[in-house]
RNA sequence: GGCCCCGUGGUGUAACGGUUAGCACGCCAGGUUUUCAACCUGGAAGCGCGGGUUCGACUCCCGCCGGGGCUACCA
């Protein structure tokens, strides 16, 4: 699966919020819930499954990301999205996309919006979704009515205060119990037994119990009906046939809610695999703080999809060898959620850097062009630009880039006069260099106008070399010497591309004209 | 406070009862008679602490310490 290099810089999301159901979009409510599901341009989203006509020997692998759209996505959860993706792809799988937007406040369309945008722009697709968890309400409440029946659940009307008291009362460790209001009263708890542990069979932690006496008979529903989270994940999980839960691990300690209500529908729950949560640099849970944290920060930072994809998934999981960079069908053949470490890491951009500077190298020609284009369009406000000479002097560069940001910076000298660097010109403008100026001078003159090289004019990088390679020889100087001076008065900086290089791209005209300002502002100074 | 998870160099990981504790990023030095980058070579740097178990523990057990999560009529 690849996508256009254009769309890859770009975020090209069709996303609508209307409210009417557009397209074949599988849904999980009824037909009132239909007119709130989430909704885009289907010409992304693959032909959706019917689950519900299969039996259950069919029901492979199903996994399901489930973000809540208070915020940009997360480099965590992007990794969380990417580990569901992997199990789903990895054995063929489905994978499903639910918004949990439950929380009116929190929720907004444009942080849906920008999810989606998130999980397109890094090539993560989903079968079946968006589900607005919203529009399942009618599913919800049938749940919720089946364990109000059953009295596995039931109405009780204590206050936050009280359940405070009663656990003061009655020790710390003690879960709340509760009492039935006569009246049908109070929001709805679920009973939760006395005795026992539930205990989660973790794919990557292996059986963990918890003892139910600490649990509360939780609410799973206010009075008017509305469910709370815990209680709609589980009735979602088990409506949609979810056989893996892959997710953060700060749900492990609510997954033995989770798998209470399972028990009081009656359902058998999935497996669960929850995965160690990302830290920042400072050891504290990852936050905006930690620089570029989010996925859209990454890509205006100018990373690939592909590096970020390979590098978050070597963030708590291995191949088990020595292996680094691995393409995303190697990913794909690879990865276990079983095989994913405990503990948790931390995100390290300099890593990210090297790796993503190796995937640019790794690009074909027209499609790191076309990737580093937008970035120079953003740079320069979409000013034309000569394109032979673009497309030269972003050659000259791939090998040396390391983020698609970093490529204008070091060919910008070819479009626009040199930078003003008083530190590298008094760095590198002294003791020989008005006489090495000279003799480049002579010499670059000297070379034949062939018509060959970018710019047609007999600048070639071999014959650029071959009459400048000699020079700190002939000159019986060090070849930096040599070199930065020139370098300095074509880009006004120390850094740029090769230096061969750097003078046939930009041409005999302009780098004669460029060294002539430096030797007589040289001359000045003296 | 209660319940739970985690703990190999700065970072990500491997080894999982017996290895000189491997690899990668980063860092330092040198090389590549062109800076930066890339590339090559070399280097510094690690099993949180204390007890056990064992002929032998990074690996198993216990305690401690440290980090984290959950503990809402949030998700």
């Amino acid at each position: 699966m690849s996508v256009p290099a254009g769309s890859s810089v770009s975020f090209g999301a069709r996303l609508t919020t209307t409210y009417p159901l557009a397209n074949g979009g599988r849904s999980y409510g009824s037909d009132d819930a239909r007119r709130v599901l989430w909704c885009f341009d289907s010409s992304s989203a693959p032909a959706v499954e019917t689950w519900a006509k299969m039996s259950t020997a069919e029901k492979a692998t199903r996994v399901r990301f489930a973000p809540s759209p208070t915020g940009a996505l997360h480099i965590g959860g992007a990794r969380t999205a990417l580990y569901n993706w992997l199990a789903a792809r990895h054995d063929g799988g489905t994978m499903v996309l639910r918004i949990e937007d439950t929380d009116l406040e929190r929720s907004t369309p444009e942080n849906v919006a920008q999810i989606l945008d998130a999980l397109r722009w890094l090539d993560l697709d989903w079968d079946e979704g968006p589900i607005s968890q919203v529009g399942r309400a009618n599913d919800h409440a049938a749940a919720l009515q089946k364990l109000l029946d059953s009295g596995a659940a039931y109405p009780d009307s204590a206050t936050a205060e009280d359940v405070k008291a009663w656990k003061a009362e009655h020790g710390a460790d003690r879960g709340y119990r509760g009492t039935p209001s006569g009246d049908g009263s109070g929001a709805i708890r679920l009973r939760v037994p006395d005795d026992g542990d539930t205990v989660v069979d973790d794919l990557i932690r292996g059986e963990v119990r918890f003892p139910n006496r600490s649990y509360d008979d939780f609410v799973i529903a206010r009075n008017d009906g509305s469910v709370l989270y815990n209680f709609a994940v589980a009735v979602d999980d088990a409506d949609m046939g979810i056989t893996e839960v892959i997710r953060g691990d700060d749900h492990l300690s609510n997954t033995p809610k989770q798998l209470l209500v399972f028990e009081a529908l009656g359902i058998k729950p999935p497996r669960y695999a929850h995965v160690p949560l990302l830290h920042g640099p400072d050891g504290k849970k990852l936050s905006k703080r930690h620089g570029a944290a989010s996925v859209q920060e990454l890509r205006d930072a100018g990373y690939l999809p592909e590096a970020i994809r390979n590098y978050i998934a070597l963030l708590g999981w291995g191949p088990g060898d020595d292996e680094t960079l691995l393409s995303t069908d190697d990913l794909v053949e690879r990865f276990r959620p079983e095989d994913v470490g405990k503990s948790s890491a931390v995100f390290d951009e300099k890593k990210l850097r090297w790796m993503n500077g190796r995937y640019m190298r790794e690009m074909p020609a027209w499609e790191y062009l076309e990737a580093v284009r937008s970035f120079v369009e953003a740079e320069t406000g979409g000013r034309p630009l000569n394109e032979e000479r673009f497309e030269f002097g972003c050659r000259i560069v791939q090998e040396k880039a390391q983020t698609l940001r970093e490529v204008w910076p070091l060919i910008r000298f070819l479009f626009e006069p040199p930078v003003q660097d008083d530190k590298a010109w008094r760095k590198v403008m002294k003791g020989e260099a008005a006489r090495v100026l000279t003799e480049v001078e002579a010499l670059l003159i000297g070379i034949a106008d062939s018509g060959e090289g970018p710019n047609h004019d007999g600048f070639a990088i071999e014959a650029v070399q071959s009459v400048l390679e000699p020079l700190p020889e002939k000159l019986d100087l060090g070849a930096g010497k040599v070199f930065q001076p020139i370098r300095v008065a074509i880009t006004g900086t120390t850094i740029s591309p090769g230096i061969f290089e750097s003078v046939a791209a930009l041409g005999r005209e302009e780098t004669l004209a460029r060294i002539e300002v430096a030797r007589s502002k040289l001359a000045d100074q003296s």
